[in-house]
RNA sequence: CGCGGGGUGGAGCAGUCUGGAAGCUCGUCGGGCUCAUAACCCGAAGGUCGCAGGUUCAAAUCCUGCCCCCGCAA
């Protein structure tokens, strides 16, 4: 089919490259601007233009999309069907109703559980056994478009966002693959999502990633396993940020004040919790690289009783 | 030119300001002790101190340029 691909960041990418060795012929990427990023605030690429012009795809930067001109310029492509995977921007009535076969959206999420924003991180926080992904015909909603198809993900017990991240993102190209395809074929079924069943997530703020010593030993560690590797979980260390990478947890309490060190073991630290020990594993202090806990303490000995977080 | 930290045997650090014999905690290898051990004791190997110039009798340390890693902010 002739496909105008929107979508920005890494997870985007997964799909953008199914689609290519799917035979589609993709006639335009649409993407967001570039922004200066990184350290020294150079211009970087979203993910997807990068891969555009590795296959040598026209790329669209609109700034607003809504823009009358971006619709019209869309216009020109004459697409069957615009496939849209973390775009970043809403898009309106008009650019819904232009194709053929509409647009079509990947949302990694079984809606209608966690529409919106960061369904993978959350998921993961939030201790879900299964997620997955969903492709929808979109509508003027956020992510309350008709189902097409979905596919379920069982979460390990040591899902990180990222790994989730991974793992979704290649079931979503797939997914959309076997969604087009259905769509082709005029044997794709438009189910109606339930909305009272929905739920939504935000977007994930770095601060959600400053540790609450107050919670319990579970529900901390799955907060690090959900913003790893980004935005990561951490704490304070004598007023340095102190990321934590890799934490497990320990059912046993302490004397211990909440949020001090309960102990230092061979392999990790142990920090009191409101409710059972958290065992500190790989963890990264500011300007440093991440490291095992271990190696951490060669250079940076901890005494029992270090409180963490902020003064 | 956004702000800042850092590159020292395999790991993590000290030493740099106040130039002058390579250090610390581990790991590795060999030996000992022990019922045993991640514990303890003895011994050994392993480093062009990120790279390139410069200053000096002498540079990890001072000066210049470059490369790489990391935190913040966006």
């Amino acid at each position: 089919m002739k496909v105008i691909f929107m979508g920005t960041p890494d997870f985007s990418v997964g799909t953008f490259n199914a689609l290519l060795e799917a035979g589609h012929e993709v006639v335009l990427a649409v993407t967001q601007p570039d922004k200066p990023k990184g350290r020294g605030n150079t211009m970087q690429f979203p993910p997807v233009k990068e891969t555009a012009l590795l296959h040598g795809i026209e790329v669209y930067q609109p700034r607003k999309i809504r823009e009358p001109e971006c619709i019209a310029y869309l216009e020109n492509y004459q697409a069957d069907i615009i496939v849209v995977v973390a775009f970043g921007q809403i898009l309106p009535k008009e650019i819904l109703e232009m194709p053929k076969y509409g647009c079509v959206n990947v949302h990694a999420s079984l809606l209608p559980k966690y529409r919106g924003a960061a369904p993978i991180q959350w998921a993961v926080i939030n201790g879900e056994k299964v997620s997955g992904v969903t492709t929808m015909r979109m509508d003027q909603g956020l992510d309350t478009g008709d189902i097409i198809m979905k596919q379920e993900v069982a979460l390990t017990e040591e899902e990180t966002g990222g790994s989730l991240f991974e793992r979704l993102s290649k079931t979503g190209a797939e997914l959309l693959i076997r969604t087009l395809q259905a769509i082709e074929e005029g044997s794709a079924v438009y189910t109606p999502q339930n909305h009272q069943a929905a739920t939504h997530t935000t977007m994930i703020k770095k601060q959600l990633g400053e540790i609450d010593w107050n919670k319990s030993a579970l529900e901390i560690e799955r907060l690090i396993r959900g913003l790893n590797p980004w935005p990561s979980a951490y704490t304070h260390l004598h007023g340095k940020t102190l990321k934590i990478w890799r934490a497990t947890v320990a059912q046993s309490q302490t004397e211990r004040e909440i949020g001090t060190v309960a102990a230092v073991l061979k392999n990790c630290l142990a920090v009191q919790t409101a409710k059972g020990l958290l065992l500190l594993e790989e963890v990264q202090l500011e300007g440093k690289k991440r490291m095992t806990t271990d190696a951490f303490l060669r250079g940076f000995p901890i005494e029992v009783g270090t409180k963490l977080g902020k003064e």
